[in-house]
RNA sequence: GGAGACGUCGCAUAGUCCGGUCGAGUGCACCACCCUGCUAAGGUGGAGAGCCCUAUUAGGGCUCCGUGGGUUCAAAUCCCACCGUCUCCGCCA
């Protein structure tokens, strides 16, 4: 949710946000609205609330005889208050949906457009050349025995995976990097939840955008989550927490299940793209004047795993309609995929600024004791996909694959992943 | 899944039977000041969240006793449903 006093004093910067995502104008001055009527039907129901009172306390005071005659003025007073309560309680639903309707107010700098209007801030590491073909990856994972999608597809359906062997190891080690990774940077591990309940899948902004690539379980309505983010945002909400020695800063560690509805077709090669994969996601909890520059940390944290990987990489500023409804800002770091002759996500981070808290009700105490939302990031420090770029930039011609050093303490110690079939 | 008990302003608890004097008491912790010549004891006062209005270093009002409904002029208190916690039983790849 935006900041209702936002809305009020400057509209126009909302609707400057929403040009920039492309996305309608009009949402702004239909809030405004709702928000006006909001509170005109709360100074209605209040007035009559405040007149109904004084006149209950009269009648507690009252003698058995003058009884009668006031229950008999009040009853009309009691309907109103009813129906004032109504109104008011329906003003305020219809001002929620529409001020809930604007997604967040994008942060100046951020490229206006859609998909294609990214800004490339920077592109680092060599480009990896082959004197022979690269096999793609699930290609190596399958010589290395460390991909099984066709039993994937056989137990679980398209876009499901087995990893096995140096590919189950393989994934374990990249998690556990990031954790140690994330608890040198003082980030609590959370091994989360990853079915949750509607208001905390509402409160991320996962039902807007993304609601076509949410499962969701009937029988007990729960969605389960497509990433840790949802859970820990959830933790602290409705909670007034405490910041004055720093950011809160958790790692979370979980399985995610995406229903990836609107990309048939899209990499339905290998684990590119999976309904289920696993992801290190760290998030932190920060007051809002430090934001940007938590942001910019996670980013920092995010391109040492990619330089420590030896991965070719490139930062990007996403553009404002190509982010979802809860960022201001968000950056991908995409890794080069030579069998793809390009650059792919690997890993994005966001700011979610005061958006996130608001919904979820997440405050600390500011110096002046009155309370105000936190700022919420998230960004990914580890996840599934990360072994495609792995095993294609770290390829050689007999099928075999180098393992990153960094990778090594946590694989046994395994210096190169041999092909197990000939 | 069954039975029972419980859910109150940070923590602990009173209040619920019998609706209005609950504007929610008390203890601990907390904050400020006072006293005391020393990290103790004592005293005085303060202190929750959300929202609305007037006005902005202030004042007034409304809502909140797990959540949501209901009864009533009036609900922490009565009724219903749900959620959660605890105890026991059952079940358990």
């Amino acid at each position: 949710m935006i900041d209702p006093q936002l809305l009020r004093a400057a509209p126009e910067v909302v609707e400057a946000s929403q040009r920039a995502r492309g996305a309608d104008v009009a949402l702004v001055a239909r809030a405004t609205e709702a928000d006006a009527a909001r509170r005109d039907a709360i100074a209605e129901f209040e007035r009559l609330r405040a007149e109904q009172n004084a006149f209950g306390k009269r009648v507690a005071a009252a003698s058995k005889d003058e009884k009668p005659a006031l229950l008999a003025q009040v009853k009309d007073l009691a309907s109103a208050v009813k129906a004032a309560a109504e109104r008011s309680s329906a003003a305020e639903a219809a001002a929620d949906e529409a001020v809930g309707a604007i997604p967040n107010v994008v942060l100046a700098g951020v490229p206006e457009g859609g998909e294609d209007d990214y800004v490339v801030l920077r592109e680092v590491g060599t480009v990896p050349e082959f004197d022979f073909a690269p096999r793609d990856h699930l290609e190596l994972g399958e010589l290395l025995g460390a991909i099984d999608m066709v039993r994937g597809a056989k137990v679980s359906g398209t876009r499901f995976s087995y990893l096995r062997g140096v590919g189950a190891r393989l994934e374990l080690a990249l998690m556990n990097l990031a954790l140690d990774r994330a608890l040198e940077a003082a980030f609590v591990p959370l091994i989360t939840p990853t079915l949750v309940k509607p208001e905390i899948m509402r409160g991320t902004g996962f039902l807007d955008a993304h609601s076509d690539a949410v499962y969701r379980v009937e029988s007990e309505d729960l969605y389960l989550t497509g990433t840790s983010e949802v859970a820990l945002a959830g933790y602290h909400s409705d909670e007034i927490i405490d910041l004055a020695d720093g950011p809160l800063r958790y790692a979370g560690w979980s399985t995610c299940y995406r229903l990836e509805a609107g990309s048939a077709g899209k990499d339905t090669r290998g684990i590119i793209r999976t309904h289920q994969f696993d992801k290190l996601e760290m998030f932190s909890y920060v007051d809002p004047a430090d934001a940007e520059q938590e942001h910019e940390r996670l980013l920092a944290m995010q391109e040492r795993m990619m330089t420590d990987l030896g991965l070719a990489y490139r930062v990007i500023d996403t553009a404002a309609g190509d982010l979802g409804s809860s960022a201001a800002r968000k950056y991908d770091v995409e890794a080069w995929i030579p069998t793809q002759n390009r650059y792919r996500e690997l890993t994005s981070t966001s700011n979610c600024t005061t958006y996130q808290a608001r919904r979820l009700a997440i405050r600390h105490r500011t110096e002046s004791g009155r309370t105000a939302p936190v700022a919420t990031l998230n960004g990914t420090l580890a996840t599934t996909r990360w072994i495609a770029a792995i095993l294609e930039t770290h390829q050689r011609a007999d099928g075999s694959v180098v393992v990153p050093e960094v990778l090594r303490p946590f694989i046994g110690g395994l210096e190169v992943l041999e092909p197990t079939v000939a």
